[in-house]
DNA sequence: GTAAACAGTTTACGTCTGTAAACGCATCGG
DNA sequence: CCGATGCGTTTACAGACGTAAACTGTTTAC
């Protein structure tokens, strides 16, 4: 499921609300990114299109709801990404991603652990 | 300077063999990537007049150099993957590539150093 | 020197994107 | 009941993209 930049601000609105109606997205985009509610509109219906959206009519209201994972896009576009820039190489990513970014002390705690986690495990597939 | 996927594609191989000549880009793209040569040369032309690539004619023979800088381009990149996809927010954006990535142990080691680096300068900002 | 090969420029064309108006149908308020 | 409003669908349109052929001028090999 490709999304393009505009869909996914979409998307991660509706993943963050779900289910969602039109007014909704309307409202929240309209004002926050200026667009109009005819555009909206059409990103809503290509989505549907498109498979990323699924739209129930419970009694008189419609509603959308995400028809792909959340996850499933991300992982995507991160290798999408990852193949584009830097080759499908993660660890020039990783580096160039924290250098390159704020990370508040907890954050990087956390990194740390998920790096200790990874290290043994690579201990363990080599024994 | 935005670059589409099929452009970063030139623009990599490029920044890794500069100055190349367009017979080169043909060759190597040609094969690994299945352009016809026409392909090759639309994209060439395309970079060079939105500006990413530079040609010099030296003598007779045609030379392309990039004239973006690799690192700028991995910046917008960079930024605009983690806008799409992250919400602009990095933490989050690690913790899934250090998750779906195999990472090496000098590459584990290299990361942690440099997470290492960025607590102490947390530490210092914080004084 | 004439044809083949090569390089850059033009033109082409279908698809995707961003942006939006217009249309048609249902519903709601008066 | 009738017009305003809301929602989904259709249509629109310019610019970017992927892909590539055609044209033109130059260089090179026979």
């Amino acid at each position: 499921m490709q999304l393009s930049d505009a869909e996914w601000i979409v998307m991660n609105l509706i993943w963050d609300s779900q289910p969602t109606e039109a007014s909704e997205v309307i409202a929240a985009l309209g004002s926050e990114n200026g667009w109009s509610g005819a555009t909206v509109k059409t990103m809503l219906h290509r989505l549907v299109k498109k498979g990323a959206l699924h739209t129930e009519s419970v009694g008189k209201k419609y509603r959308y709801t995400a028809a792909v994972r959340r996850s499933d896009c991300v992982r995507r576009a991160s290798r999408s990404f990852l193949e584009r820039v830097f080759g499908g190489d993660a660890a020039p990513a990783l580096l160039h991603l924290v250098r390159t970014s704020k990370l508040s002390d907890s954050e990087l705690a956390e990194l740390r652990e998920l790096l200790d986690a990874k290290s043994s495990k690579n201990k363990e597939s080599k024994e």
